[in-house]
DNA sequence: AATGAATGAGCTTTCATTCAT
DNA sequence: CATGAATGAAAGCTCATTCAT
């Protein structure tokens, strides 16, 4: 059936998906602003002037400055979602070794794009927690999400004998999941080191190898 | 003690200490109320009004806001600081349980003090750090320099052989100090479980234990 | 005298009335938000919205917002006449009872208007003359019409001695106009009671007959 | 007893009576640039630049352009009441004439404060009733309070047989206070016309004798 | 002809900072 | 020294109007 318009549509035919995309060119715009100056230090009218459009077109979009930062915060979890690439541990990991592997990789990535994407981080885990504790929340819960997974793999891995049977897996979970944080703070402060990121993302995980291992595997 | 009369003013200056004492008060105002209501969210005004002076006495002892915020990091970290005691880590410790114990009662008097004033966390690593990085960046040197300490303590560990010298000390100091992260934040959400943050610490601290001592001296 | 279309378009011209009937369904649309939600308090896409069209329409028939209210006020002005029916009052009155009785029914007209669109008094009489004063003017010339059409029948019935002599017809003939308000405000402030008018009503014409009548005609 | 501070009254002394004079100063500009350019079409900067002050100063003596109305509709209706000056009604008339000239003096005094401030009456009926019902109240108010007044008047001279029995006084309150309407809005249309204003209080006034008296008065 | 997306001027309101007293 | 009154820059947001399609 072509597109029959019912009832003789007259005038320009409203451009379907262009919403859309005025909200992603608004969020994107907004997310490198903000990133840059901060959620108080930005006025909407830097965010427009970013996307090249004028403030009052932003609140075609947007009911208020405070929606587009929820959305920003979407943006950069999505972002970060799609970067850990969570489909690639889908493959179970059989031993510790395998999954600390999995870790590995994932480190890496995050420290990519981190450093690709410096304010990356700050703006998602500072600026916006800052605002209120309703988006921290949703980070926490981020964490938590990932927390849970990652419990999990440890409580298999208990089960399968290739981690200690005493290891507090709710527990130990939320601190893998941690352990980058000091790596990435260091990341912030300014140049990265490939040297550095490499010896840090081994240490740790090779401390956790040697927390997590029943002694009996240990060579 | 007489009060001197202004006009003619021999003899000793009035009060030497007062400039300090106001700005003490006006920083510690300033720390309550930027953490009840964040440092966008506080107006001079406010801060004046709980140090019961008038807001153009603010400015006689600082210069501006952002000045104000400066000190009450410091206050915060000298806050910190003091709580973690560090003058009683200073037996040095002579063997992994010993180190385990030292950290273990770090941990528990920074919980005791997030669970008395649950703000202070934010305020100093959320909100401040929002601001500007320059303070987030004096946050940071406060972690490194404790982390220079601990990677004391675990060099020294090595050389004793109550640490296995297949660690990276550098690294894993750095890592030492994050691990409580976790448990901080789950503190911040609500209303604390004391059993909850003792098997948090207890279950951190065991596991490095298990992967910082040499295979010879485990149990 | 036909109208000549510029470039050759031949055949019916496309609905010469349909200019008239969409300024109509604009200024309908116009009235009914203006008078909900007050001129101030009404955005062009409002009155659009009510009028199924787009807003960029409305500027086809209409040049600016304030056009638009010029056009309200004259059709609550039709509204208003045709609701007093001036033709009803074509049978000049012979006696003081019969322009009484007149001047009842009209009055009796106006209050069942007020009833089923209270608003329409604000409109015209509060909203409109709030804007500017030529429409205030507007709404003073009407009444200053239908001033002159009493005082015309007032200065008839002195002629035919139904009136008293000294009567300044010219003032008085404002005053009868004016006669309704007090009940009208009162009616605008909520819901009205029969009654109440009925009486309201009674005792100003009946206030009126006892002034305007000869002492000779008095019972 | 001299002026004793309490607890060594430190700064600038905070001016009695500031507060209240500003507050006025404030109001009266507002009253006027109201009056000038509507409500709506009054920016607070031209109230603020009216009143020679900063437009911040506005907002340290009212919380909103709002409440700023409120205020300017009190001041007048305190002008208006103080115009008529009710304690001049106070000596309670004795007959029908007494009644009469008391209104007829207390009409010259509204007239001649409409013209010297035309924009009056526009301000305080027409600009603030369209902003909201509860300002229109208050106005309604106003006239209520002052028909009971002249209700028990009325009544009083039922009593003393110098008003006529059949009159129902509620009513024809209302009805009275009314009367100086259509000359009012006529004397807000230019230049007034002292002939005119006199010729039409006086028809009237002896419209409301006529009316009132009983027949075993008339003359 | 009709549309709705785009716009920027202009609004109210807040607040860091200055300064007369 | 201390004060709080004064200020104006700047913010978020609205909406009458324009215009490409």
């Amino acid at each position: 059936m072509p597109e029959q318009p019912r009832a003789a549509r007259r005038g320009r035919p409203p451009e379907a998906g262009l919403a859309q995309r005025r909200r992603r060119q608004i969020i994107e715009s907004a997310y490198v602003v903000f990133a840059e100056r901060g959620y108080e230090g930005t006025a909407i009218s830097d965010v427009a002037a970013h996307a090249s459009i004028g403030q009052g077109t932003v609140y075609r979009y947007f009911t208020s400055k405070r929606e587009i930062l929820d959305h920003v915060v979407d943006f950069g979890i999505e972002k970060l979602v799609a970067t850990i690439e969570p489909q690639k541990m889908l493959q179970l990991p059989t031993s510790a070794e395998d999954l600390m592997e999995s870790l590995h990789a994932a480190a890496s990535r995050i420290y990519d794009m981190v450093e690709g994407e410096p304010e990356f981080i700050r703006l998602l885990f500072v600026e916006a927690s800052a605002i209120d504790k309703e988006l921290a929340d949703r980070l926490l819960g981020l964490e938590m999400f990932a927390a849970k997974f990652v419990a999990r793999e440890l409580r298999r891995g208990i089960e399968a004998r290739w981690i200690r049977a005493d290891v507090d897996v709710d527990v130990i979970a939320h601190t893998i999941l941690t352990l980058v944080l000091p790596g990435l703070m260091r990341e912030l402060r300014g140049p990265s080191n490939a040297e550095v990121r490499e010896r840090t993302v081994a240490a740790v995980l090779n401390l956790m190898m040697k927390a997590l291992r029943p002694r009996s595997l240990a060579p």
